[in-house]
DNA sequence: TATATTCTGGACGGATCGGTTCAGAATACG
DNA sequence: CGTATTCTGAACCGATCCGTCCAGAATATA
């Protein structure tokens, strides 16, 4: 049968989407990734392809690990809109760390190369749009809770809450500071309800 | 007193801005650049000093000038609230036609490489500052005009705006849906009004 | 015309890039 | 043990990268 496979391939994509995530697509090279991945060019390239390919891959990989947990807080047992507030209230706090302040996956991945990487840029927009299924879960039942204003549609909304969780996290980048974050917090949170 | 200079220094500003803003940093050879540019190599070195130097000129020449025309519709003769709609209104239209869908020059540079060029991050704060400036302007004026809520604080509320634009520009770079756009558009100023 | 400055294009260097290949060690199962 | 698969590390490729340098043409002023 053969030598089985001695690394995880969801802990390697785990290593190579964290530096992929740090430095950018262009500036991230092949020992980059090799080092953060612990495994040899050669086994790199025999199991993702190649460096475009498993780019496309830790897309995927965040889509299904990071942005599922998201979806999972749909149905934590409190009322919807303190779910939604805890979100963004957890993405400043994040900003605030400086080993985090990377912002989002397919944020970063969604300005760098989106326009010109079709590919990428079809994964970042299934991942966008699973982001703004969770919201609109959240916000269909923060409205039947009575929390959030029925007079905007549950999926304009929803892509509001994306939209501005996607500009607070760019605005993470440029003002380290954590309060003037919370101030746009507010104001969103104040918009829906 | 020997040769005059035979190309203009802001006129290859904006040619080597545009390249960066279409590419983003690492992306952009020096090819790319003097081809742009419509200089040679050496001139360019000559004048900018490196590719790294001239990056940072960019983003001050895109301050000096784009934020500046922003800046400037502070002071149009219309309600303050129809000025910031159009802002954003026009900033969607842009993400529509497929030569302009690059986004805000400040925001590319922030989300690319803000975390790990110091120098340009500082240039990148101080830009977004202006445009909050420019806003602030706006803000107060509309409130004096009592068609934006003065239960918020209007610093607050330009941080917002700031933020929020920044973000229907992230989203527009994934969605090339236009209506959804305006959708959060709609959200945003009802949210200040 | 003489002088000073700027321009271009090409040659060059050292480094790094992504990608391929291979020999040999390691490790699984029958 | 024998066989099959996987791993590593290094060698190697052609390309491109940023940056430097220089010779010579072009153009300004005095």
């Amino acid at each position: 049968m053969g030598r089985a496979k001695a690394f995880d391939v969801d802990d390697a994509l785990h290593g190579a989407m964290n530096v992929f995530w740090s430095n950018g697509y262009k500036a991230t090279s092949l020992s980059n990734l090799t080092d953060a991945m612990g495994i040899s060019k050669s086994s790199l390239y025999e199991t993702f392809g190649s460096k475009h390919d498993l780019f496309l891959s830790t897309i995927e990989y965040y889509v299904r690990t990071v942005t599922s947990q998201i979806s999972g807080t749909a149905h934590i047992n409190a009322p919807a809109i303190k779910v939604i507030r805890a979100l963004f209230d957890r993405a400043v706090q994040r900003m605030a760390e400086p080993t985090s302040r990377r912002g989002c996956y397919l944020n970063n991945c969604a300005v760098e190369v989106s326009v010109r990487d079709e590919d990428a840029a079809e994964r970042v927009k299934n991942g966008l749009t699973l982001m703004e299924d969770a919201f609109h879960t959240l916000i269909v039942r923060a409205q039947r809770e009575g929390t959030v204003l029925r007079t905007h549609d549950a999926r304009a909304l929803s892509r509001f809450l994306v939209s501005s969780l996607n500009g607070i996290l760019v605005m993470g980048k440029a003002h380290a500071d954590t309060e003037k974050l919370y101030d746009v917090v507010d104001i969103t949170m104040s918009a829906i309800s």
